[in-house]
DNA sequence: GATAGTTTGTAGCTGATTGATACAAACTCC
DNA sequence: GGAGTTTGTATCAATCAGCTACAAACTATC
């Protein structure tokens, strides 16, 4: 075992996904698991993931496999992602509304601590117990608060305007839901998810 | 030039992307994108672009860049998924009505031809021009019709249930939106979309 | 028409990453 | 005590991605 500065792409995507494995798992009443079932579930190779989390530390125990509390809380320390982070929803659509109510996001720490809208007639409503505040609030909002992430559920033409203003408040990450292309600093990570083409690849394998 | 007999992982899932970036490239109205271009939006090396498509032939112009317009009709052709392709929308809530009204899989050719919901306050209603359906006639729509794959929007207690009809109804991919793990044999893919994992990584790499 | 600038197509090298195989050590269960 | 399971670890080979480099083809401009 060697200590790491720094996580490669490779290892950060997949330990990341052990963690979607895990806590789901124990929603599901597990209280242990082995590599080869979080292999079942993430298409990664077994050895790999042992290989993976050895590199941190023994976490398992031989012919038991690892305790999945103890395992989600090494991740969690390894990817430095312990505690509450703050993120900001803009667009209270059905995609918001869907967004703000899954749970997915608080399962791994994420609070959603701000949402934006355009619309007279969401502003001012609540979403679960948050309220919809205007997007003329932004700067003060996001600048004031501990909000390192947005989270765009605008539509597509609305969704540059929004990550300029979200760049100019010192946002560094943005989570793109609309299918629009957005340009930002180099310094700005943007994530779009496309389901549209994580599909296209899936068809061509299954086609082949 | 090299024919090849199948893709790569790699190969698929970036053409896949620069698939993304042309077909909104082109709703911008450009009409051709260099490799250069396409790598500020997919963080791919330029380099690797163009020797990803110079496998399959030569599409670009030097000095000029490539024809989106041809470039998405020959991507489409590699990854053979030029037709139109029908799907199946289990879930009419506020995320199903998202995804139903998105456009992104009409961008791609995915037709959503059939939508299911189990609330009687829900089926028989309109979303776009689609009507839903009662989840029980799911056999004989998914059997009869050419729908390959399922997508479910559905809660997280629900979508084993979902996916073991599909798997009966001979369904091979399901695209998963729940955050729920699914047990499914292993002639059918996966996809399960997990927006907040991607975001624990994209924190790691601003944090660090 | 000549020249400068752009961009593709392609080669070659290197380092990093993954997959496969193997096996001892530690643990559980019977 | 023995059989079966699973981790932790090593090693080797294969693949893949990044980098540098550069000639050829094209555009634009003078």
């Amino acid at each position: 075992m060697v200590a790491q500065d720094r996580l490669t792409l490779g290892v950060a995507t997949r330990l990341s996904r052990y963690l979607q494995v895990l806590t789901q798992s124990k929603k599901m009443g597990k209280s242990t698991i082995s590599s080869q079932a979080i292999s079942e579930y993430t298409n990664v190779n077994p050895t790999q993931i042992r290989r993976d989390l050895s590199g941190f530390g023994k976490f398992g125990k031989r012919g038991v496999g690892y305790d999945i509390d103890t395992l989600i809380a090494q991740i969690r320390k390894i990817l430095r992602t312990s505690g509450q982070h703050n993120i900001a929803l803009f667009g209270s659509g059905n995609l918001g509304q869907a967004i703000a109510s899954s749970g997915v996001f608080a399962d791994h720490g994420f609070r959603i601590s701000a949402i934006f809208d355009v619309d007279p007639d969401k502003v001012g409503t609540n979403i679960g117990d948050i309220k919809v505040r205007h997007y003329s609030e932004l700067p003060q909002v996001v600048g004031g608060d501990g909000i390192m992430v947005g989270v765009l559920a605008v539509p597509g033409h609305a969704a540059q305007m929004v990550a300029d203003d979200l760049v100019a408040s010192g946002v560094k990450i943005i989570f793109n839901y609309s299918d629009a292309l957005l340009s930002v600093p180099s310094d700005v990570t943007v994530h779009t998810s496309s389901p549209a083409v994580e599909l296209l690849y899936a068809l061509y394998f299954y086609l082949t």
